[in-house]
DNA sequence: CTAACGTACAACCAAATGGTTGTAGATGAA
DNA sequence: TTCATCTACAACCATTTGGTTGTACGTTAG
């Protein structure tokens, strides 16, 4: 189940904003509007719009039309998901390091070096 | 023990690039130096070398001087601490929506059905 | 119907990103 | 010493990012 690394990009690159990782907090706590959601942030109705899309381009949430208004809310399995992501990268530089202490063990004289 | 958002951005955006991750986990299993590393990827010495100063600056990797040589070690712990970064972060998350949760049951207690 | 509200989107801008090439300084090998 | 290697860093460039303002459009309230 390797996870897409174009997913992953998104995904933590969606998170590696303080804005927006406190949107999506505020959108798990209940669901908001765009610009409720604004009126939260020193910054533009449009700036936040920006926001709001990098984060649904990452799947971290959706919105869902209530009359004029856009709600906004955080999926949760989506944060799951991203949690989840960065422990299979643990998990897979983690199983590099117990091979590569496999090999130190084993190890004997082979060395080889490659030259391009 | 709240973990720095300024940190969090650092570290976040540091592992939501491809070639990045890479090298974190090429630096897992056995130091590289950065010429070496710069073999590995379709990119010039000096792109390498930003992206290595990327990771370093996230403190996910550190570099350590052997002759003339640059060797470039992930930080196991610092890898770890991103995971936990992330977990707390979904701790956070997710203790808002356990408050939500007591929120509800405890409005529930008048057993009515009102609708807003 | 009209006015106000919420949204979408385009155009624009400064700054950061991700890449390049070129130059210069250390260091190890011959 | 001389030369090849490894690194550091500056200058440059194209694209993306994160913000702005302005405009247009659908929806709701009065």
């Amino acid at each position: 189940m390797v996870v897409d690394e174009q997913v992953v990009d998104r995904l933590l690159h969606a998170l590696a904003d303080t804005t927006r990782r406190d949107i999506v907090r505020r959108c798990l706590a209940g669901e908001a509007s765009v610009s409720r959601l604004a009126e939260a942030y020193p910054m533009s109705f449009a700036a936040v719009q920006k926001h709001v899309a990098v984060l649904e381009r990452a799947g971290l949430v959706s919105k869902e039309r209530s009359g004029r208004e856009q709600l906004v809310r955080t999926d949760v399995d989506a944060v799951r998901r991203a949690r989840d992501a960065l422990e299979q990268l643990e998990a897979t530089w983690r199983g590099r390091v117990d091979r590569m202490s496999d090999l130190l063990t084993e190890r004997n004289e082979n060395d080889e070096r490659d030259k391009p």
